[in-house]
DNA sequence: TATATTTTGTGATTTGTTTCACATCAATTT
DNA sequence: AAATTGATGTGAAACAAATCACAAAATATA
C-alpha cells in the first residue's frame, strides 16, 4: 500500500555524523586519541551526549583511554557502511541535478552516481562527467550497477510519476528535492530536502531572535526549537 | 561570543510548512473549507496533532466548522512574515550557487535574491538574471537591500571567513551549504543543510529497512527515527 | 426548542529524549 | 600495593513531544 512516508533523520544520527566529520578533521592534524569532552566542544554538545550516542549505536571507549579516533571512525564506516561502495541515480538533470552532478563529496564519501536521466533530449548530451541517460534506459542501469537509492531532483510536477517508475524498479530510498510528500510503499525511504522551508525558517527565527546554541540557551529555547 | 549555533527547525513548524503547501493546493483546487483530518490525511500526521500545531501557533479554527482556507493562510502569512518581502543575498556562484540563484520558487514565496556574490573574477560575469558582484561590493547591498538572511554556497575552506564578513555587516540569518559547523555570535541563526548526510542515513536506513509512516509504524519505528 | 451530531481545543497520560549523578574501571601517583 | 585521579557508561530524574480522551461549542435535525 502506497502512503505518505514522512522520514526525518533522527537526531542522534545527525550528531554522529558531526562526530565523524570532526574525527575525521582531527585524524588529519595527527590526533589520535579523543575524549568524549572533546567532541562535545568540537560539536557544540554535551559530553554526556556523545557518550550516549555512542552507546546507541553500540561504541565503547576505554575507560579513563577516552577513544582511539582510528578505532571509532572504523566503527562508524561498518555501521554506515561506508565500507562498501553505494551506487546511486540521479534523475533530472536540470540546474539543480547539474549542480549535484558535479558535486565531488559525494565520491569521496564512496555514494558514485553512476548515470543520471532526463526525458529531455537536449538534456541527454553529457552535460558533466556522468552519463545523462533517456529514462527507458533507467531500468537497465539500476539492475546493472544495483542500484538502491536514487536522488530525485525533476520538477514538482513530475515528481510522483517518476518516484512510482524508480520504485518499480527497485529503488529503495530516495533524496526528494522537488516540494511535494511523495505517496510510496512502506518500505521505501524518503528524506525530503525542502529550501524554501528552509529559507523561510531561519527567516522566521530570525524575525523572533532566537536560537539554539551549544551552551544551552534560556528559556526560549526549549519554546520553539529542539535540538 | 562567537560559538557553535546548532540549528534545526523544530519539527512542529516543519509540520506548518506541510498544512500549508496543502492549504494553497486545495485553495487552488476551489475548496474553501478543511478539517483537521483532511489535512492529517494529507500531510500523514494525526488529526490531534494538525490541532496541537495550530494551537502552538495561536491559530483557531470554528468547532464543527473547521477551518476557512483563506483565514487559515492569511495567519500562516502573518506568522511567517510572508506579507513582506524578504531580500536575501548569495554567496558563491559555484555549480549550486548558479543552481539555486535561477531558482524561481524562491520568488513565488516572496524571497528575492537580490544579488550574488563571488572572488572569482571570472563567475563575475552575470551566470544568471541576478548580478554578480565581487565580495567589496557586499556591505553596500547588505545595507542598501536591508538583507538580513543570507545563502552560503562557498567551499567549506571558506566557509567561517565568508560567514565572518557577512555577520560583521549585519547579517543575522545563514542557510549553509558547506559542511562545517560555523563559529557565530548567539544571535546569529545557522541552518545547515548536509546532502552528504542526508545520502548517508538514507542509505543507512534502507539498509536496515526500517521507515516511519503516516500509519504509526510499530516498534522499530521510535527505535530510530522521530517525526 | 430539544436532541443528536460533528468537530474543535486542551488537560491528562504516555512515550521519547536529554541531563544528572554516580558506580566503575583504568591509568598514574605516592 | 594502596590511594588518587580522570574518564567512561548507564540507571534515575527531569524534561519535552505526541497521543488519548473527552468537554465544549457549533451546527443540523426532529
Ligand atoms: N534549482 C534549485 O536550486 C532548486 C532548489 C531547491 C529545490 N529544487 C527543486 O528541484 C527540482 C528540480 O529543480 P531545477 O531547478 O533543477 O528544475 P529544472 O526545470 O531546471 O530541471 C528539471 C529537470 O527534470 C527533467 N524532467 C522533467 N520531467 C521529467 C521526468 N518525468 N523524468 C525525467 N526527467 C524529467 C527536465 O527535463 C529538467 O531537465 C524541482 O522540483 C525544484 O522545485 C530546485
Ligand atoms: N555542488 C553541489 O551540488 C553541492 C551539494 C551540496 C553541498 N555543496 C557545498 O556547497 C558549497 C559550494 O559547492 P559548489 O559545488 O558550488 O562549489 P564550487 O567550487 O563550484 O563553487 C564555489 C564558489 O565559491 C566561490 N568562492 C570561493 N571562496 C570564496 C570567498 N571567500 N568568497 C566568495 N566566493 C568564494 C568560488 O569562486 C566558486 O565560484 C561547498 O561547500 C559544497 O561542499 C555543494
Amino acid at each position: 500500500m502506497k502512503q505518505i512516508t514522512k522520514y526525518i533523520i533522527k537526531n542522534s544520527l545527525k550528531r554522529i555524523f558531526l562526530y565523524r566529520a570532526c574525527l575525521v578533521r582531527l585524524r588529519l592534524m595527527g590526533v589520535e586519541k579523543v575524549f568524549s569532552y572533546t567532541l562535545a566542544n568540537e560539536t557544540g554538545v554535551t559530553s554526556e551526549q556523545v557518550r550516549k550516542d555512542f552507546s546507541e549505536f553500540g561504541i565503547k571507549g576505554n575507560k579513563r583511554g577516552g577513544y582511539d579516533i582510528n578505532d571509532l571512525l572504523e566503527k562508524m564506516e561498518k555501521i554506515f557502511h561506508r565500507n562498501k561502495d553505494h551506487n546511486l541515480v540521479l534523475i533530472g538533470m536540470g540546474n539543480l541535478g547539474l549542480a549535484l552532478s558535479k558535486y565531488s563529496k559525494f565520491v569521496q564519501r564512496n555514494m558514485n552516481i553512476v548515470a543520471t536521466f532526463d526525458i529531455d533530449p537536449f538534456k541527454q548530451k553529457q552535460r558533466s562527467d556522468i552519463p545523462v541517460y533517456s529514462m527507458d534506459r533507467l531500468k537497465e542501469i539500476v539492475d546493472r550497477f544495483r542500484v538502491k537509492v536514487a536522488i530525485l531532483a525533476v520538477p514538482e510536477i513530475s515528481a510522483q510519476e517518476v518516484a512510482d517508475k524508480l520504485i518499480r524498479h527497485g529503488i529503495k530510498g530516495i533524496v526528494n528535492f522537488a516540494p511535494v510528500l511523495l505517496k510510496v510503499p512502506q518500505d521505501v525511504i524518503i528524506s525530503n530536502v525542502n529550501l524554501c522551508d528552509e529559507l523561510e525558517s531561519v527567516i522566521y527565527y530570525v524575525h523572533k531572535q532566537i536560537k539554539v546554541d551549544g551552551l544551552k540557551n534560556l528559556e526560549l529555547l526549549y519554546k520553539d526549537m529542539k535540538y
